[in-house]
RNA sequence: GGCCUCGUAGCUCAGUGGAUAGAGCAGCAGCCUUCUAAGCUGCGGGUCAUAGGUUCGAAUCCUAUCGGGGUCACCA
């Protein structure tokens, strides 16, 4: 990579000129803007304390030691403090005949030793997963991809919530109310019937609650007192007590939810290395935290709960224990953190979990440090935003919430919609036909949710979420598919697509301005995975198609009748082919050949 | 109230201390007898919330203020 020779070059430059060792964050490339003259250019201004001269006298003294002692480097500008460097076609074309059929351009094949643990979706049992859960679920399944292609091994692992309170609220509803129905009866998807109970118990116990209410009692009592929710503890006693009848409904309806999730991770396209259950996890925290006790860490009150106190690190005293033995939430990730610590030893322990839960993130690190666990560093929490949707926010229980599965379905009966609208498809089979669909759909929602900072609140509008035009995943897809047509035709024609051996062939500006694009690709994927972000992968896809249908459009390619400059562009077409396919499959997203 | 976070074009968003702050959508005007028009080209649109500070240089870093969101449970 030229980047790289250049560093090496202007850090020598330096000390050659200025006798000064120049650092690292000193020497500053960036590709040249378009307005100028060059392809990367050096900022300069830090240089100048030690040149003791100019902006501009300091970046002709570099320029003229780099064009000197550097063969890549043909000639450089300078304006103002900015260094303009232009780099010699034979890198430009050596670089792309070294690259233009590589399968994996941009990705690593090492892979180093420690594996990096992600975890993500982590649904409760008790309802079907909305928009929230998929934009989870995006982030984890693309981070994991970015990591890999980063050179990371990669471990992508779910924990299911699927005991406790909610999914007995859904079974005590389903005993009282279900007569039986099961998913064969009621035609309804697992996940959506035992939903569909834990929104019934919600409705009756709302009206006790109000019943109590009427009768004179405060609305907090009543909602800890109302005969349902009594009911409902008592069921999680029983379950917590091993009780047979309570544990095979239990079973019987999370294997209902399974069969469910099941469906909306297929068809979403997510997947795991390996699936954990809080029923077989809860317990584990307890012993760390007895520890914890041991060592003085920790404080035992008189009623037997367990603290810790973080007023040091600008926290709060925070419970670990209950005064009854039993484990609170922290007490199981404190368990569950030092399972794959010992399980994976991992470099890094990645959460994507939403940004609502930052404190107990922080809460968990330096519970894990007061322990003496020094590991508790390589945890990073990949904290989300929320997704809201124009009316504002999410709320199950006034049923503004945006259901996966109905999602995706919208998704496809729209692109299914579009496609036949434009006339695409009228040389489809039925299969293929309804692939694309899918695909163009998956691929819209997808991009539309990726392409935002993962670190920031988004707006789910559904009007803009399935336009197919602008910067949409339809159309990087659309691009690609494009690409495919011509080389198609290529082929037919029986050209070759491949460089000429001669020299003189110089680059055009739409297809010099392509190359520098591809050119970019691994280091937009080493960004992307240490900023932890794939919507950097996504906004490159974006500048990289359009660079591309700017190429098509003002450049002819099969009808080009000199062969050189026709195998050039055949070359960067399918170069480009490539990297809109490696950049969506990091974003999870599939291309079409035709669209 | 304490802590965290965000505020960039009418709307949705890029912009990791560097050049005249960019895209898409929406609006207007063009381009299909020529490789896929789910495309391309052009036009208009900005007090980067506000006020200070640091710096050769600030949308970006610091402080304060205003506004939005989150969080501070013997819930998860």
């Amino acid at each position: 990579m030229i980047e790289h020779i250049l560093t090496v070059k202007v850090t020598e430059a330096v000390k050659a000129l200025y006798q000064h060792d120049a650092d690292l964050s000193q020497i500053q490339l960036q590709n040249t803007r378009k307005e100028f003259d060059g392809d990367i250019t050096l900022v300069v201004f830090p240089f100048t304390k030690i040149s003791r001269k100019s902006p501009e006298a300091t970046a002709t003294e570099i320029g003229e030691y780099l064009s000197l002692n550097l063969a890549e480097v043909e000639s450089f500008n300078v304006i103002k403090g900015f260094l303009n460097i232009v780099v010699r076609k034979e890198y430009w074309l050596s670089f792309l005949s070294n690259n233009y059929l590589v399968e994996k351009f941009g990705f690593q094949d090492s892979r180093k030793k420690q594996p990096v643990v992600v975890e993500y979706s982590s649904p409760n049992t008790n309802k079907p997963l909305h928009l929230g859960h998929i934009r989870n679920n995006l982030l984890g399944f693309s981070l994991s991809r970015i990591l890999q292609a980063a050179g990371h091994e990669v471990v992508k692992v779910n924990l299911v919530n699927d005991r406790g309170i909610h999914i007995c609220k859904s079974m005590l509803a389903w005993q009282k109310w279900g007569n039986g129905e099961t998913p064969e009866s009621s035609g309804l998807k697992g996940d959506h019937l035992v939903g569909k109970y834990y929104v019934v118990f919600d409705k009756y116990f709302k009206e006790e609650v109000a019943n109590l209410v009427a009768e004179g009692m405060n609305a907090e009592e009543a909602s800890k007192k109302a005969p349902l929710i009594l009911e409902a503890q008592q069921i999680l006693q029983k379950w917590e007590a091993g009780d047979e009848d309570v544990i095979s409904l239990w079973k019987k309806m999370n294997g209902w939810v399974y069969e469910g999730f099941a469906i909306t991770y297929q068809t979403l396209g997510i997947e795991f290395d390996k699936t954990y259950y809080e029923s077989k996890t809860y317990l584990l925290g307890k012993e760390l935290v007895e520890k914890g006790v041991q060592q003085g860490v920790y404080i035992r009150r008189d009623d037997g709960s367990v603290w810790v106190d973080l007023n040091a690190e600008g926290l709060d005293e925070k419970l670990l224990l209950r005064s009854d033995g039993t484990s609170v939430y922290m007490t199981q990730d404190l368990g569950t953190a030092q399972q794959r610590y010992d399980e994976y030893n991992p470099e890094q322990l990645i959460y994507v979990v939403g940004n609502e839960q930052e404190y107990h993130f922080n809460v968990l690190k330096a519970v894990l440090k007061h322990l003496g666990c020094s590991w508790a560093e390589s945890i990073y929490h990949l904290s989300y935003g929320m997704v809201e949707l124009p009316a504002g926010k999410m709320k199950s229980r006034e049923g503004t919430v945006v259901d996966a599965d109905d999602l995706m379905q919208e998704m496809f009966d729209t692109s299914e919609a579009m496609a036949r609208e434009l006339g695409k498809i009228e040389t489809f089979d039925n299969d293929e036909a309804h692939n694309l669909y899918r695909t163009i759909g998956l691929g819209a929602l997808k991009y539309f949710i990726l392409k935002v900072d993962p670190k920031k609140n988004m707006m789910f509008n559904p009007a803009e979420s399935v336009d197919f035009n602008g910067n949409t995943g339809p159309f990087i897809q659309y691009t690609y598919a494009r690409i495919k047509s011509v080389l198609r035709k290529a082929e037919d024609a029986g050209f070759e697509i491949m460089l000429s051996e001669s020299k003189d062939t110089g680059f055009m500006p739409q297809e010099k301005e392509l190359l520098k694009k591809l050119h970019d690709f691994p280091i937009i994927v080493s960004q992307a995975a240490g900023m932890h972000s794939p919507a950097v992968i996504a906004n490159y896809a974006f500048e990289l198609a359009s660079e591309y249908n700017r190429f098509y459009h003002e450049l002819t390619i099969l009808k080009e009748e000199n062969i050189s400059s026709r195998g050039l562009r055949l070359s960067l077409s399918q170069f480009t082919s490539k990297v809109i396919s490696n950049s969506l499959w990091l974003l999870g997203i599939e291309v079409p050949e035709r669209m």
